[in-house]
RNA sequence: GGGCGUUUAGCUCAGUUGGUAGAGCGCCUCCCUUACAAGGAGGAUGUCGGGAGUUCGAGCCUCUCAACGCCCACCA
């Protein structure tokens, strides 16, 4: 190690450390991890980030949960994979560099797939070397020598084979359906990648005349424009108003074509006008009434989203887009009269996820998988626990999806992704699916790629060699451990993995699924940058410190996997936190006056020491508990209490009167690792510092390699540290006193107890220390005129204070004690002396009882007979 | 329409099998006591959203109401 950490600087600098330790793990490959190692493994693939963005908050606490998890299963001797690597983000990539090309006035078609591929490659060449970056900034142990992305060889193999076999069992197939169009990506995309945001319209009412005979039928309708692709008007069967009208036909306006007007159940009597018209090509409940009554399908609006120019659309209208045809429409509808009545009407539009664009439904040939015989397996993993979810509420969510799950559409009308492995003669139209193309000079590939989520669901094997599942990776990493990921993206992806997992390799591809929540602005917005409402952890790390920005955000992780509010000054919490470990431990170090041999053996025990070895180890029992049921963010809490609390505000505070050396470093060291996998630079930096001072085996000079502290009942001192409880309440009792009496810590104070002789002579310098207690004596009867008093426990404290205090003075603070004490006292009694309480109560629960009972009954006594002297 | 979550100190939130509440920040008083002012000592603050029930006992369990948030469904 370099001259930095040679010596504990003065001053903590985050940055300057973390840089350094970070370099030392990666020079030495500490990360990369070995298929042929004879430990147990452990192993969790990233959640891929997309090449088109940068480091966000989401990043930062996805990783830091995955890196505890991996640090904590490596110091606990299992032979752990952190596999890195980016998603290529399909429909999200293309926008971006489309994006750039419009700046330069360009569209990709100006510049063909083939040139718009390369300047695409380029970017995220680029951009998956910058992500995997900024996650070391995160202090993450990755093994950056299997960096993995979804478009390289390894990956597309796998998509292709899983295609293939797919496509060979019937799985896939392609056909003619209503889908989610995105006019602006000019591509399908799946449910899943449709939002419906609540908007104003209105529903117009539109009367069809009846043919050869007088009358008409009003219908109603969200979107008059896609009328002209009319190609009939439902009523309910049973609706007693158009009984006769079912069978008939009607002419529509503005185009006097002839649809007939047919009954289906789907139509619902109370909505509008009971009656609808059919669009069997433009929205997907009409595209199934359509099949019912095998209706045509009359397209007439095109894949930008505009009205098509054919035989069906009037010529005012051809051409227009969506909106204008709406207006123009109803324009027309009301010259010609026929437009009944316009109510105002909320309902749900589908947007596109990515950009936000209205969806338009449209008849479209596309790719689907059958997702039904996919799911069985998937919801038997979870439902017989072989996968579980933490926190085990999104399972129930899970299994409504999939339950309920229908057909995947995988094909994308895009360049940038995996291209489907179909191949079409370019005579016969033949389609050949297989995994390469039979014949280049007969054949052409199919143009359209997946959904990028295709190959991410195959992610935790695609990454470990498969489909040669004689690798070593493959062998010894899959299937993974634990997958940490948000709950937005369960669907996406959780569930396609666990799909493609089971039907590929057999196997759930992961036993547990940890979900934490997302992280929001303080307001509880989410963070976006269109809002402006963002904070980038590459910032908070500059200003923090990563251990800060970790230590912080585990803080805040609950078991139920809340969603976390954060602000930039949250982050002084962590900040403060390593400062004060930094400069605890510097203390410490520089104190250590004993060989490394000597510091072997603890020698006698004081009191103080017990007391800390109980301490931490209740604290390792704790946090190695917290850890492995995913309750890190009490793991967090318990860390910080112990150090702060504990060790810094008692134990380091009281070695500076008598220590024992060897307890003081054995606890620190110990502390360090328990630590490590939530704060791993200064934990690291700090250790080695020590390990010149100490010999500490099986840590290969690292303490991320360093065995994790085990709870050992050789360290329960209960007794000892329970006299020690009643030496700080003394302390602070005694300290309350000077604060109450204004009593500064230049003037000394002498003690009396009426009981615990030994415990208190001994303890005597402990109370100077951090009392300023000049001298304590012992006095049953102790009678000393103008005293102040505490009672601690079972013992009266008399405090001789002469002319420093008022006598009414300490009369009313003793009679707030008690008014403090006996609304307690009250309520145990009266618990006391209920029966039932006594029978019904568990014993020890009653045992308790009466103690505290006591307890209250002895303190109150005593400082009644002290308000009675001092009167 | 279905499901889920949240409601606890001024703010942000913890609270693991039910035994009358905690932290951080903020606030008040005092202290540069040589590890730390990114600190130390002391202090104040809550009918745990409303109501009902189960229980000897409810922040925690049951029911109900209310407010806010999220997800799914998508009747034109």
């Amino acid at each position: 190690m370099t001259d930095t950490l040679n010596e504990l600087s003065s001053k903590y600098c985050a940055r300057e450390i973390e840089k350094e330790i970070y370099e030392f793990w990666e020079k030495n490959d500490f990360f990369v991890a070995d298929n042929t190692s004879p430990k147990p493994s452990y192993s969790i693939v990233i959640p891929p980030p997309n090449v088109t963005g940068v480091l966000h908050m989401g990043h930062a606490l996805d990783g830091t949960l995955q890196d505890i998890l991996i640090r904590y299963h490596r110091m606990n001797g299992y032979e752990v994979l952190w596999m890195p690597g980016c998603d290529h983000a399909g429909i999200a990539t293309q926008n971006v560099i489309e994006k750039n090309l419009a700046k330069e006035g360009l569209t990709r078609h100006d510049l063909g797939r083939e040139k718009f591929l390369e300047k695409t490659w380029a970017w995220a060449n680029d951009h998956k070397n910058r992500i995997l970056e900024q996650f070391k900034l995160l202090g993450a142990s990755f093994d950056l020598s299997r960096k993995r992305f979804t478009l390289d060889k390894g990956c597309s193999d796998a998509v292709k084979k899983v295609f293939v076999d797919l496509y060979n069992k019937g799985l896939i197939y392609k056909g003619n359906y209503i889908v989610n169009w995105c006019p602006r990506c000019q591509s399908a995309i799946s449910d899943v990648e449709t939002n419906y945001e609540t908007q104003e319209g209105s529903l117009w009412e539109i009367s069809y005349a009846l043919k050869d005979e007088m009358g008409a039928i009003v219908i109603a309708t969200t979107r008059p424009e896609t009328m002209f692709g009319d190609s009939a008007i439902a009523v309910n069967p049973n609706d007693y108003k158009y009984k006769d009208l079912i069978g008939k036909s009607c002419v529509m306006p503005l185009t006097g074509r002839v649809i007939p007007i047919i009954a289906d159940d789907y139509v619902d009597k109370s909505f509008g006008t009971g009656a609808l018209k059919i669009t069997p090509a433009h929205d997907p409940n009409d595209f199934e009434v359509g099949l019912r009554h095998n209706l045509p399908q009359i397209k007439v609006i095109d894949e930008k989203g505009c009205m098509m120019k054919n035989e069906f659309v009037p010529p005012q209208i051809q051409g227009l887009t969506r909106e204008e045809a709406r207006k123009k429409t109803v324009e027309m509808l009301k010259e010609h009269q026929v437009l009944v009545r316009i109510t105002p009407h909320t309902h749900n539009v589908g947007t596109c996820q990515r950009c936000g664009t209205t969806i338009e439904p449209l008849l479209s040939t596309q790719w689907f998988v059958k997702m039904k015989p996919l799911a069985l397996n998937a919801i038997d993993a979870v439902k017989s626990g072989k996968i579980k979810f933490i926190p085990q509420r999104w399972e129930k969510n899970y299994l409504m999806w999939m339950e309920n799950i229908r057909d995947w559409c995988i094909s994308r009308q895009l360049w940038w992704g995996h291209q489907i492995p179909a191949y079409y003669h370019k005579e016969t139209g033949e389609m050949v699916v297989a995994l390469e193309n039979p014949d280049p000079n007969n054949y052409t590939q199919e143009k359209d790629v997946l959904d990028t989520w295709f190959s991410s669901g195959l992610w935790p094997f695609e990454t470990m060699g498969w489909p040669d599942t004689n690798s070593n990776d493959y062998k010894k990493f899959y299937p993974t451990t634990t997958l940490v990921t948000g709950f937005d993206i369960i669907f996406f992806w959780v569930a396609r993995m666990i799909s493609m997992g089971l039907e590929f390799t057999n196997v759930a591809p992961f036993s547990t699924v940890y979900i934490h929540g997302l992280i929001r602005d303080e307001h509880g917005q989410k963070m976006s940058k269109s809002k402006g409402n963002t904070i980038d952890p590459v910032d908070l790390i500059e200003k923090y410190g990563c251990d800060a920005l970790r230590f912080t955000l585990t803080s805040l992780c609950t078991y139920g996997g809340q969603d976390i509010k954060i602000s930039d000054e949250r982050f002084e919490f962590g900040r403060n936190f390593a400062n004060k470990i930094w400069n605890a431990s510097r203390f410490v170090l520089s104190n250590i006056t004993k060989s490394s041999n000597e510091l072997k053996d603890f020698g006698e025990l004081s009191l103080a020491d017990k007391w800390i070895l109980n301490e931490l180890n209740q604290t390792v029992k704790l946090v190695n508990e917290n850890i492995k049921n995913y309750r890190i963010g009490e793991v967090a809490s318990v860390l910080y209490e112990f150090f702060w609390n504990k060790y810094c505000d008692w134990y380091v505070e009281l070695s500076k009167i008598e220590k024992n050396e060897a307890v003081l470093v054995y606890v620190l060291n110990a502390y360090l690792k328990l630590l490590h996998p939530i704060m791993p630079h200064i934990t690291e930096a700090i250790y080695q510092k020590m390990l010149q001072k100490i010999d500490d085996e099986n840590s290969k000079n690292a303490i991320l390699f360093a065995k994790y502290p085990q709870y050992d009942s050789k360290f329960d001192y209960i007794e000892e540290s329970k006299k020690m409880e009643m030496v700080f309440e003394t302390i602070k009792s005694l300290r309350n006193l000077r604060a109450e009496f204004n009593i500064p810590l230049s003037a000394k104070i002498n003690i009396v107890v009426d009981n615990n002789e030994k415990l208190f002579l001994s303890i005597a310098p402990y109370l100077n220390r951090m009392a300023k207690v000049d001298d304590v004596k012992f006095d049953k009867e102790s009678n000393i005129e103008k005293s102040a008093y505490c009672t601690v426990f079972d013992t009266k404290i008399t405090v001789p204070l002469a002319d420093l205090i008022d006598i009414n003075q300490e009369i009313l603070r003793q009679k707030k004690k008690i008014e403090k004490l006996e609304p307690e006292l009250k309520s145990i009694s009266a618990r006391l002396n209920n029966d039932k309480f006594i029978n019904s109560a568990p014993s020890d629960v009653v045992d308790k009882t009466k103690e505290r009972q006591q307890e209250l009954l002895c303190q109150i006594d005593l400082i009644k007979q002290t308000i009675k002297k001092l009167s």
